[in-house]
DNA sequence: AAAAAAAACGAAAACGTTTTCGGTTTTTAC
DNA sequence: GTAAAAACCGAAAACGTTTTCGTTTTTTTT
């Protein structure tokens, strides 16, 4: 650890500690000389403040928390991505924490970060929360929270989402509107707010369609993951012959789908028109290349981060903070797994 | 900020700060009926230790800080998902900085977490780092640190490899062994020893094979990106239309250089072998699969963790630490993008 | 030259915790 | 019942910084 405080400046050079403080703040009320001497003295000696010391003091770390469901997800790794860079513009460091998704975890990590007296925190919910009453601990304590991607509605906070429903609406449509008859789903379990809102625009893109809504084409999966996808396409094909599109929850799901039905010989999108939903990198990288939904990762977290920012900010001053929420635009990108119009 | 402090609970049960406290923590100097006293007013009161005293008071944050170049690489996301989780597993919260390979930024997060008083520092150096002067003033400042992946030998700390040229030689050895006779070599530039010792792999195993060295045959990209391998796969055809193997220096540029010879219709295995590094996710999913040599990421993180840990444990010790280098085992992964044998 | 104003400085408290060490109270031993 | 031992408690210093406010020194004004 440094050893070098304002103490030891102080007795070198024969003044006072708060002297030498205010002279490294810039305050008006030191000489010229002996500022510069002490500035020329913090420099030789490699002074750096103790942070600890000055958390203390002026009760705030500088640093805010992260969690976020999984890393190693392409749209996950985005957002950290924009969280960082953001967050380091603003002189702000970030904690990264991972839920894994799991509720529990979730729950110690937001006590975690309380411990540490961070600034701020930025959340996805994990896919198996459904009771949010420790994240209503926060908001009570009063550490500003914003909330992104996987949210609650009824969160008193603020929060960076996208239009999940409409997203989904739009991917539904492209398959029938080039063609498609008998569309399966593929999904997670309801209870977050986006899974529901994708299925609501599946549905909806259905119901205002001249197709019929048949409930055994929504296919649940449990981990949402890439053999989800794989072991699914099977099923699927198994259930039901006559489908010939497939509107999968997430890209890596969608990709499971897509290597499976390749292993069993299926044209895509001849017979089968396969689309997912964020666009991940490999997305790109497959035969044929997928088309998808894309979730701007970056942009939500730079936003979620903004977003703090302010929160933090206002708190300084009187006027109270009214809580935003922002809906970033998704886009539909149509690459070759699906027919053209 | 959460106000409800030891002096808070003292003065409500009319005993002293120091009494609290050391009820708080357990000592065995307080009477079990003022000790439950105090446990119970605490938990009612919710109380949470101020970080910021604590770790001033001694002189450990309990925090790591963690620099890599970048963060939505597969494997670099796999490492921060190993540190990360051994970090939880041990009391430690790490702060997630992104060099994106540049020199300046490394530089400067390494000040930002020397400021933030973090209990140690794991980073891969960047792409572009040739002085090193930064990372020497850590070690100076005696706060542990340990290198990962791209190192720098000549430095004082602990490191966790793999054999790099090793691995490259094992790479290279398997296009030569599946009947390759002319094989190019896409790399980055030659500083990060990585680098280095890829190329001396490859070029070992040209060496010690019938065919010989042409220099003509390494290709050197800006950014080892997705796009550098694309079009570079066009200038070697060009150069070399001979050409039956390429070996990239990592799986990105790997799939860059596939999703071009598709395009211009080269059959791949059967008129160019391709070979990737690293074994990304995305590896699985092209169309061939992607021959690649398996680097451990997540290994590389929880052991890069463990290090840091053991050393800062040293610390509180008297005997000296030893230094570590440990070197991860990799594996060749022989998919579809390669001739059998 | 004295008085008033401005500039420069420092003492001290505060942030909340941990821990040593001396003091007080209670228990045990005879 | 007294002495010794054990159990319990609290004062106080320390970690390093920031900032208020009073004091001292210097400069300006008359």
């Amino acid at each position: 650890m440094s050893n070098v405080t304002l103490k030891k400046i102080a007795q070198e050079l024969g003044i006072s500690i708060a002297t030498v403080s205010k002279a490294l703040k810039g305050y008006s009320d030191v000489s010229p000389s002996t500022k510069k001497k002490v500035l020329d003295l913090a420099e030789k000696l490699h002074y750096r403040p103790n942070s600890f010391a000055q958390s203390l003091r002026n009760s705030e770390s500088k640093i805010i928390g992260l969690i976020i469901p999984e890393i190693d997800h392409d749209f996950f790794a985005k957002i950290i991505h924009g969280v960082i860079d953001s967050a380091a513009k603003n002189g702000y460091v970030v904690i990264v924490l991972q839920s894994d998704d799991a509720y529990e975890n979730e729950k110690e990590q937001l006590n975690l970060l309380l411990d540490k007296n961070v600034d701020g925190i930025l959340i996805s919910l994990s896919n198996n929360t459904t009771n949010i009453d420790h994240v209503k601990e926060v908001l009570q304590r009063d550490v500003p929270l914003v909330l992104y991607d996987k949210i609650y509605k009824l969160l008193d906070c603020s929060k960076v989402i996208i239009n999940d429903k409409k997203a989904a609406h739009d991917a539904t449509s492209h398959l029938i509107q080039t063609g498609c008859k008998r569309i399966a789903y593929v999904t997670g379990n309801l209870d977050p707010q986006t899974t529901i809102d994708r299925f609501l625009g599946y549905k909806s893109a259905i119901d205002s369609s001249p197709l019929t809504y048949d409930k055994s084409l929504i296919y649940t999966t449990e981990n949402l993951s890439f053999d989800d996808g794989y072991q699914i396409a099977e099923q699927i094909l198994k259930d039901h012959p006559d489908i010939d599109g497939i509107f999968a929850f997430t890209d890596i799901i969608a990709t499971g789908v897509l290597m499976k039905l390749k292993e069993l010989n299926v044209n895509i999108p001849g017979h089968i028109s396969v689309i997912g939903f964020s666009n991940w990198f490999l997305t790109n990288v497959t035969t044929p290349k997928l088309s998808t939904v894309n979730q701007p990762g970056f942009e939500m977290g730079t936003k979620a981060f903004q977003l703090l920012y302010d929160e933090i900010q206002a708190r300084k001053g009187t006027e109270p903070y009214e809580h935003q929420i922002v809906e970033l635009p998704t886009e539909l990108i149509i690459r070759d797994s699906t027919k053209k119009l």
